[in-house]
Order: C-alpha cells, then structure tokens, then sequence
RNA sequence: CGGGACGUAGCGCAGUCUGGUAGCGCGUUCGCUUGGGGUGCGAGAGGUCGCAAGUUCAAAUCUUGUCGUCCCGACCA
C-alpha cells in the first residue's frame, strides 16, 4: 500500500502531482515554469524516443538538429504563424553582462542586440528559411526532417509534464511536391502517432481535424489524436499539420517541377512532446501509483526476495541468479533488489509506485515449495507459479498486461462518451466529464460561446465518423456530423 | 495582470481568533523487536516561528510595512 497518496477520486490534480513526485518522475524546478525530468521519469520517455524514432525511420525520415533561436524577422514572416505565437516567446535581447556596482550582474545595456532573438516556440520558420537552400529541384522532394529538441512557450500557469516553459520534443517538418502528397504525409504521421498511442502507451485515441479555431497557427488543417483522461477531461497527445504554401511563400522556397515550371513547395509538420508523458500518467495510475505498459516500462521486472537472515538471503540470492539471467536473455528487463535496507512490504509499495508491471516474490517457502509468488501491476492480483518456466509465463504475462491496460483505457473511453441532442444535457454531461458528442452548425462563434459558456471545447472532428443530420447543439442550425466536445488539459 | 490563501524542525502541519515554558505526524539517529504488504516498542537529535519596524512587563499570536510561495482566472502542446 502507498503511504500518504491521495485519492485518484478524491482530487485529481493532487494525485496527479504526487504521482509525479512519489514514482521519481518529475519536479518543479526553482526556473520558473520549467521542469526537472529524474532518471526513472527520462528512462520513460527515452523509451518512448526510441519507438518513435524507429517509426519515423521506417517512414521514411531522418534527423536533424536546426537553432534553438528564431531571428525576430523569421517569426514575422508568416502573419498568422507570428500572431499565434507572438503572446508566448522568450526573447534575447542582449548578448552581455557585466558586474553590477551594487553587486551582483547586470544586463550591459550597451550589448543590445540589433534583431532580438526568439528562443523556438517551434521551428517552421528556421527550418523553412534553411530548405530554401535545400530545395531547388523537384529531384530534392520529398524533404523528410525530424528533430529533437527543446522548445519554450512562456505559459501563465504550468503542470508538470502536461505544460512546462521549456519541454522536449520532436518536430517533424516535411516538403513535399504536391498538395497530395503533403496531405498523405500528413496523414500518415498522424496514423504513426495513434499507432505509437494505443499499441506503445496502451492509451486509446480519436484521431481528428481540429476546427478552424484550434488550428495550428499557420496551418490549413490540424489533425490530432485526443485521449480522454480518467478525470473525464480531454488531452491533445499529437498533432500533425499540412501547412499547405503558407511556410513555401513566406520563406521563398520554390522548385523546378518536371514540367520546367517553378512551384512553391508544399509542408507539413507534426509533433509530440513529453505531455506524452502526462498522458501516460493519467491514462493508467491508480491509487496505489504509476501504472506503466510494459513496453514502456524502465523495469519490466522486479524481483524481491523475502528472508529473516543474511545466510537465508544467500540462499535465496543463489535460486534468484539464474532465473535473473534468464530473464534478461529473454529480453526483458529485470532487476533484482536484493539491498538489505529496506523491508520486502516497503519494497512492494515502492515498485507499485514506480508502476513496474510484474513483481516476483521469493522466499523460503517458494524454495521449499519450487513456486515463486507473481503480482501484476495492473490487476494488483498476485498467484503462486511453479518457478519452472517462468520466465515464458512471465513474457505471455507483459503481454497480457499491456493488451489488457489498453483495454481497460479502452473500455473507460467507451463509457465516457455520450451522445447529446439538447443544450441542458450538453451542459450537464460536460460538467460530468468524458468526450460529448453533439452536432454543432461548423461557426467559430458558436464554438467560442460554447466554450465561455461551459468552457467545452471542440476537440476534434473525428476522421471515422457516420454521417447524420442533425441540428446544432446551440444555435439549432443544420448539422451533418457530429463533433467531439470535452474539457481540455 | 485581476481574485484568494499561506510562510512555524529536512518534509507535511497544529498553535494565531482570546498575547504568558515551541508542539504533532513523517523522516532521521541509537537499542531491542519483527520479517510472505510501507513491523512494533523505547530513547535521542533537530526550530532566533519568512524578514523589518511598532504596541506590550511579555509577541509565533496584535498593528504596519516588506519579501517569498502556492491556488483560482486570462494564455496554451
């Protein structure tokens, strides 16, 4: 049992943090806004690097790395791009210090500098200014460019892995010869990010186009996956934009087609940063703690031997060995947490905080016995196992708890979304929480009204939905379709 | 930038209204005990009560100022 963890339906957001906290994942750092990710929390999310990664390679991408600063000019040159970021930039504008005469440092007034630079809220403007050079032929297409990097977006109010100043991620910024095949990019990294969702992190996602006002600023259209978090509140996980010749005609980047015609390039970008990690949080935990996918998990496998004396301990130590050596060369990770400095009931509580899937518990009487004791994560179900040939019931095991998270997440997601036809319902289920499903007559203000009245917001109009007539939750218009409406992270 | 709270031991807090010996829980140290779910008992260490000024015989407590932190809203992946 955890020590002191709030309750999950008592007070979500406290729960949330102590999780956070208690499982070594994250802390608020004395820099405002900004985040310190621990070891065990980066172990998490270099896993998650990793899967991605391969996915991008096998799509078809590489990597690069670009400049953490945006000249003030480059910012501007898309209108709508600069204006949506305009509100939330970290700007330089001076290249010196120099000692104060009271003390201390202070800013050398004389070190301003001509253009300020802005440290990347994202980089489309860099990085289009930089395939300006790159692109002349229809021979250089398609462009296809992912980085990893940090980005900053100075945030009123921030929550550690959900919204921090600076966070990680990755950034995809593809160019390509044609309309067609943008939107197919676009489409297809879409489909990498909510194939990473549900099968990686065992978290069930809606794929969808945002409506104009949620828009990436810049874009034509913004495709999302959104998760539904056990709160009932709703999170953006990923997006991917098709940019259209927005970027192409403000950076000038243009190509010879094979026709000997110039034509400006066509963009996409997409990305998914360490809120990925929020998700995954709240998408799983429970009152006993983090809750991790086995194919995610730093430690698959935790092995905790139970004894009175040093000698029984050896003993113990002696059966363990092997079996730990067999285990890893099955591929899974395991660790054996042998240190006398804790009792096992702490180690237990510990390794359920830290959402380790499975938990192998021995002691004398196992060895007497030839059984080992088996706790899952997910179920917090435990049974006695003979130890011979444990360690493929332990890899059937990691598979079953990652099937059965994605679809416990699954089956939650399916009881949180509603269909509603009346305003007072709509209201009352979204105080309730979960994904509302309402038709809406396609204005941005009724999608502003709705959103002051009940602070709902239109979180995507899913991809695979049946068409069918109906009127506007608010403004009693002509519908066709149904949207996605829920509170949002 | 608007609204609201809070600064007391490493951490979490009570005490403040009604001024009078500085408290509790967790952690920590030592001893014994226990060992298949955060063992139990005992003993110890640890604080100029955010800072400054004022009122008073006497201030954690009242007054004024100041610094800091957190929460709610606007902004957002």
């Amino acid at each position: 049992m955890a020590k002191g963890l709030p309750k999950r339906a008592e007070n979500y957001s406290e729960w949330y943090n102590e999780i956070v906290k208690r499982a070594d994942l994250a802390e608020n750092s004395a820099v405002r806004g900004c985040m310190v990710i621990k070891p065990y929390g980066f172990a998490i999310w270099e896993k998650m690097q990793r899967a991605l990664d391969d996915m991008f390679k096998a799509t078809g991408h590489v990597n690069a790395y670009f400049p953490l600063f945006v000249p003030k000019s480059f910012l501007e040159k898309e209108e709508q791009h600069a204006e949506g970021f305009a509100k939330e930039c970290a700007v330089v504008t001076h290249y010196r210090l120099k000692a104060n005469p009271n003390g201390g440092l202070m800013v050398d007034p004389r070190a301003r500098l001509e253009e300020e630079l802005i440290i990347r809220p994202t980089s489309e403007t860099v990085i289009w200014n930089t395939y300006k050079n790159w692109i002349q032929s229809w021979r250089d297409l398609p462009l296809l460019i992912n980085q990893w990097c940090n980005v900053v977006r100075w945030e009123m109010r921030t929550r550690l892995f959900l919204r921090t100043t600076e966070f990680l991620w990755q950034e995809g910024h593809t160019a390509h010869a044609t309309e067609q095949e943008a939107i197919e990019e676009t489409e297809r990294m879409l489909d990498v990010y909510a194939t990473f969702a549900e099968e990686w992190m065992g978290v069930p996602v809606l794929r969808g186009l945002k409506s104009p006002n949620e828009r990436f600023a810049g874009a034509i259209e913004t495709y999302c996956i959104e998760a539904l978090m056990q709160d009932g509140k709703a999170l953006q996980a990923g997006t991917s934009h098709f940019l259209g010749q927005n970027f192409a005609k403000s950076f000038d980047v243009k190509f010879v087609n094979k026709e000997n015609v110039q034509e400006y390039a066509w963009a996409t970008s997409w990305g998914v940063s360490t809120r990925l990690m929020g998700a995954l949080i709240m998408a799983h935990s429970d009152d006993q703690g983090l809750v991790l996918p086995p194919k995610l998990a730093p430690i698959q496998v935790v092995i905790i031997p139970i004894y009175k004396t040093l000698e029984e301990l050896a003993v113990i130590s002696e059966r363990v060995n092997p079996l730990f050596e067999e285990l890893k060369a099955a591929g899974i990770s395991v660790k054996y947490d042998d240190a006398d400095n804790q009792r096992s009931g702490w180690k237990f509580a510990e390794y359920e905080l830290k959402g380790v899937p499975i938990r192998l518990g021995l002691g004398s009487r196992d060895l007497e016995a030839g059984t080992i004791e088996v706790a899952r994560r997910d179920t917090l179900s435990k049974e006695s196992q003979p130890i011979a040939g444990i360690v493929e019931h332990v890899k059937a095991l990691l598979d079953e708890i990652q099937a059965n998270i994605y679809q416990k997440a699954l089956a939650f997601r399916e009881e949180n979304t509603f269909l509603v036809d009346t305003w007072d319902e709509f209201k009352a289920q979204i105080e309730r929480g979960g994904f509302v499903m309402a038709h809406w007559d396609g204005t941005a203000e009724t999608e502003e009204k709705i959103k002051e009245e009940t602070k709902a917001t239109i979180r995507c109009i899913p991809l695979i939905s049946t068409m069918e007539a109906g009127k506007c939750i608010y403004s009693g218009a002509e519908s066709s379709k149904r949207v996605v409406f829920a509170k949002a992270y």
